[in-house]
DNA sequence: TCTGTTACTGACCCGTTGGTCAGCAAGGAA
DNA sequence: TTCCTTGCTGACCAACGGGTCAGTAACAGA
């Protein structure tokens, strides 16, 4: 009778995998989430997985992976526009960027990184170099523009880009865990942290010292 | 022979078994952590366990509830220090609190509400209602004083406290989680930060705008 | 020393879950 | 139609771990 049980999709199979198991894992927690959920919901069955991943641990090394690497690349270049200042950058693109995170499905990827982290260092590692050391050296590398073409006083900031981003961090932690108690204007408030930083780094442009 | 096999005491028990479990929690999070593992650290049996918890997550309630308690009260007395001026106040009790943070064992706790928040809605009511608002009320009445008192200007901090303790959120887990590859000088990082906030909030006094 | 009470033990139970594997069915080739 | 390859299934296994409980040892009172 010729009825189709199942479809024979090798190429199509991870990429529909890993994105089941990336909503789950936002859901409910990678140890919380079991095998046979993520293939449920990938529509295979759990045989199928150790097919296509060795183990669980396997399948949440491609997951971060998956998140990740598309968007290095957009990260790379969005260092280089050349063509405006560096307040001009900070207040668009950069604002830009970080007021999409709170939305984006990054927040998974930060979730997953303060959760599991301390038991997968090989995936903190592989974090750290593409994404965490990158954007630190955007960000360092901005600020001295903003330095050498006389915007910006030197600060101590870019010894401390961290704290340009540390609200990011934030809002994407509290909207996740409060968000039943206080619901967070994140675009407001990123406008406002911008609004500080440029204001401190420009402030005072006398006492433009070197140190 | 009368040889001493275990003692018997019982008022003593809870407060041991809470504090291994806290210990082990903060090693290996709350799922991989083993009931089994917590009596052997507390040097009692896992029978013992379910004596004085009735199940693994009443521990965790404990722990959480062990660290959070003793603290509500000085935090409430940190509130109303009359004699210092609001800036005054930023410069020396809050940034001498936010730089104990990282170092004290309050980063167990936010990684521990971190990692099982989502799956224990009771306990993120208990942070917030006993942790979170509470400081952020505390934050909001001492710029409110600053704003009354004519040292600093009404500014959208009032409505983002957040931003003043986002780096300390941002500190702990940093340093949890990329402290092999990254050292933070946490103290130096957060006296820039409370630097910007003052000169943020005092800047051009001139409009003293009221919205 | 006997007895009752209770803090405490540790072997056991059993549901759960990561991982396996024998076999089946969907194609392609001839 | 037949045969081969291979994507795929789902019943199964073994280990693990939260939770139980029958029994034991520590004290107290008499």
């Amino acid at each position: 009778m010729a009825q189709r049980r199942f479809r024979r999709r090798k190429d199509a199979r991870p990429g529909e995998i890993t994105a089941a198991a990336a909503a789950l894992f936002a859901e409910k927690g990678y140890a919380a989430t079991r095998v046979d959920d993520v293939a449920r919901r990938a529509g295979v069955s759990k045989g199928l997985m150790y097919l296509y991943f060795r183990t669980k641990e396997e399948l949440l090394k491609s997951v971060i992976r998956s998140f990740i690497e598309p968007r290095i690349e957009a990260l790379r270049q969005r260092i280089e526009e050349p063509e405006l200042s560096a307040e001009e950058f900070l207040r668009g693109p950069f604002l830009q960027f970080i007021r999409a995170l709170p939305n984006s499905p990054v927040h998974v990827i930060v979730k997953l990184m303060v959760t599991e982290g301390p038991r997968h260092p090989e995936l903190v590692a592989y974090y750290w170099n593409n994404v965490v050391s990158l954007g630190l050296d955007t960000l360092r590398r901005l600020l001295q523009r903003g330095v050498d073409n006389g915007e910006f006083r030197s600060s101590a900031l870019q010894e401390f880009p961290h704290l340009m981003i540390a609200p990011v961090l934030f809002a994407v932690l509290y909207s996740s865990l409060f968000g039943k108690h206080e619901k967070l204007d994140t675009d407001r408030m990123f406008a406002e942290h911008v609004g500080i930083l440029i204001e401190s780094l420009k402030r005072d442009p006398r006492r433009g010292d070197t140190g």
